[in-house]
DNA sequence: GTTATCTATGTAAATATTTATATAGTAGAA
DNA sequence: TTCTACTATATAAATATTTACATAGATAAC
């Protein structure tokens, strides 16, 4: 049900589902993903829910656009949804399987391509948190300092990403010695 | 695609659905998770597809088991699985969604409440963690050290998720520390 | 002028997952 | 004996997500 009270918080200002796909591709893909067609429909639904109401307006560059803003029972929903305690649901870790799996193998360059793959993701995840970051500091000198009460909170979900893509990124290199140690090196 | 592969890779000893689910519950916690109502019709789709057979044997409790296990072709399909480099996929994290949106309420005790929960949430997985690690152990003295080529791997899942609860605690603390700071205290 | 790219909105179909419900045997407790 | 808990399998319905497809305006490159 998180999809559905995450767009409710992104659409505090009116905004279209094409601008919404931006802002997760860009400053909440640490925490969330959706694809267009999954983002069109449940605006929709947020409407027939009376949770948002649309207005079209006509756009620069290509067809019109919709936009979307909360009315006060979505505004209602958000509240509530952040007061029902953490959301927390068990996460999937298909790259965790595979190594659960991985010691039936006996092949340790294959493992190492595996992890030193994994570590380059996790990599490529970190820098581009880190250039969200740089963002924030050059507009904020005393950054993570002085922030308003609105960034003090979403930079909290930014440390957190940048946290746990170290903690992946020091599992792998941890792994890696790991493996050459084990089979001799 | 992971939940059909992972199964694949249980089934290398024949298991039921039921067993399946309390493999799920127990070891491989940390990085998957899946209710019998998929189990069922996902081992019946392996059969389908000649990636499992399955034998019915009586049970000392209760109904018939049905014990699925690998055919070649099945043992084929995991291979190419850990061939095809890491399972990546997004990850979403509802609670920090939440806190994304925890700004707008400036509520000092409603996010301090919020985080502790967050936290005790992740200390409970942790030290159901532990728990496993004490099972290891108890069996292997020398641990992490001196494990089989197959527990070398598995013990790698289980330290990334101990690893990755202890990140997620950290962060938890770290905050309620800020948020205490930044409204006096 | 044609092609590619970006903006912009969607639907359809397939797959994955959760929640609710149904059935049935066995064992131990009340 | 009835109730509860655990073992065991399964389906139905709802929800969530992914992948593929379809349409169309604007703009810049070629």
């Amino acid at each position: 049900m998180s999809l559905q009270h995450i767009l409710l918080g992104i659409i505090a200002e009116p905004k279209s589902g094409y601008d919404i796909k931006q802002e997760f591709d860009s400053s909440l893909k640490h925490f969330w993903f959706a694809e267009l067609s999954q983002i069109y429909p449940a605006l929709k639904k947020l409407v027939a829910d009376d949770l948002a109401r649309v207005e079209g307006v006509p756009s620069d560059k290509g067809p019109d656009k919709k936009l979307y803003s909360r009315t006060d029972a979505g505004t209602q929903a958000l509240i509530d949804w952040l007061h029902t305690g953490p959301a927390t649901s068990p996460v999937r870790h298909g790259f965790l399987g595979q190594v659960f799996f991985m010691g039936t193998q006996k092949d340790r360059e294959a493992a190492l391509k595996f992890f030193k793959e994994l570590k380059a993701h996790y990599q490529a995840r970190y820098a581009a948190l880190q250039a969200v970051e740089a963002g924030w500091k050059a507009q904020c000198p005393t950054y993570p300092d002085g922030l308003g009460d609105d960034d003090f909170f979403m930079q909290m979900t930014l440390d957190a990403g940048l946290r746990f893509q170290r903690s992946y990124m020091d599992w792998c290199t941890n792994s890696i010695d790991r493996i050459k140690s084990r089979y001799h090196d």
